[in-house]
DNA sequence: ATCCACTCTGTACTATGTACAGAGTACAAC
DNA sequence: GTTGTACTCTGTACATAGTACAGAGTGGAT
């Protein structure tokens, strides 16, 4: 039961695979043609260029030229696998220092940097990450992303919270704008396509005196964006609401707040 | 290619299945055993009991005592199913009204709705809709819930917006709370005994010195929460900010900005 | 020189969504 | 009534998924 190539679940395991301890690097045997660096890197390839769903134990050994059950020679299993991808994306993101600026523009660029992750990876919102891999990207994407609330006048836990209420946003954000893209691709109905087919049935079957506010504001929105839902505006709106309920904490922990960017940037 | 059966990705089609449209039940033919709400009904009690991967067509079947494919003669297919199960429990969710309550409240008991939702259906935080399901279950929560935001001195497009943003607010919160339990629940695992067998690897593996922030502020949370999340806390922060966020929005809004409850509740 | 831990491989099992074809049923048209 | 046919329900079958298992080969530790 307990055999070292069926590890999968194990937690102690996945995070010695994480921080590639080389004391669980095997002394015996033949050498290894593959490197766990290198099956990352064709998954990630493969769930950049098509998708989380293209990702599958054949597809990345046909990448790499070997048998599907080779990469269980690497990894415990499929999920162990994705936690590797969403470390070693994290690894790799820029962490410009933003010392000294106001903190408005700090948030804002960590706010930034995420979206900036989602953008070139959109695969990584949509991995359950169950429990968070706690491997070297993400503990230095943390260290990072804290320098940016620190000296607010905020405590440990406050700080915490605020930089997982901004990632969540986020991290939501993407995956909404990601899902329409999926579905624009899969459906290839764009936006307009889809409204002026669905337009004409709701017209039927939604009556607008029985949903006054939801017709009026709906149509708002649905005119004004192309569609029914602009990324671009969730994402802006979204971070100014949390710039301002920053705000609003900061000036509530210490008594004096320190300076900041503009009240609200566009 | 068009024949009626296999309808799947057909947004008419599936609209007008959302609304129980009447010019879609056949006429000819023998009467059906089943209904689409008994499909839903058993579907969505399979997801409750077990989570969204106990709902496949043949377990879906097997509770209904058909056979599988009998399913694809009342949806076009899985996905459809799933924005059906959706839909049905946004139309179950209670919508007291709450006019006349100070803005603060009425925000927070949509939020405290919407939290209900995904602790009685936790699966339909992670359901893929990768468009929304337009049905009457979501246009009548959309309505209610748009009464909160109304009288602020919001534009339609703000107000759907902030909407917008409280929603991807708890759902990200249930996705995380859920995906928690999740592992809990399969790894046999609770935080505490996790913690207990990541920490010795983790301060082997962890330098303390590399990442200062991180351990401090990273053990801070830790310690004072059970684990490593605190649902709870983690929601009750969420929401404040945004109740602030939103108070600097309304004041920004239309100048003078309406009576609402107090700055900070608890 | 020997051993066996380890790598890589092929085969095989279970599970999924759903296409397809056939058998039976009951309303619409005559 | 009789007939036609649109519709329901069923069984079989296929492609694709993750991965268990067993065997053949390899090379560092002894």
């Amino acid at each position: 039961m307990l055999s070292s190539r069926t590890g999968a679940g194990d937690p102690a395991r996945t995070l010695r695979l994480l921080w590639r301890d080389p004391a669980a690097v095997p002394r015996r045997g033949p050498r290894q043609g593959l490197t766990i660096d290198g099956v990352v890197a064709a998954a990630t390839a493969l769930a950049d260029a098509e998708g989380l769903d293209a990702v599958t134990m054949r597809r990345v050994a046909a990448q790499l030229a070997v048998v599907p059950m080779t990469l269980y020679t690497y990894v415990p299993g499929k999920a162990e696998l994705l936690d590797l991808m969403v470390d070693a994306a994290y690894q790799a993101m820029p962490r410009a220092s933003t010392a000294g600026l106001p903190w408005r523009q700090r948030v804002t660029g960590v706010a930034g940097e995420n979206r900036a992750l989602f953008e070139s990876h959109p695969w990584a919102a949509a991995v359950t990450t169950s429990r968070p891999p706690l491997g070297p990207g993400l503990i230095a994407k943390y260290e990072h992303e804290l320098h940016a609330f620190e000296g607010l006048g905020l405590d440990d836990i406050q700080m915490d919270a605020a930089l997982t209420h901004l990632l969540g946003f986020v991290r939501a954000w993407a995956g909404t704008a990601a899902d329409a893209r999926a579905t624009r691709r899969d459906t290839a109905l764009d936006e307009e396509q889809w409204w002026e087919i669905s337009g004409p049935v709701l017209r039927v079957v939604l009556d607008p005196d029985t949903y006054p506010l939801a017709t009026r504001v709906g149509t708002a929105a649905g005119t004004a964006q192309r569609g029914a839902y602009d990324p671009e505006h969730a994402y802006r709106f979204g971070l100014q609401m949390i710039l301002d309920g920053l705000a609003a904490l900061i000036g509530t922990a210490g008594g004096g707040a320190p300076a900041g960017g503009a009240p609200a940037g566009g």
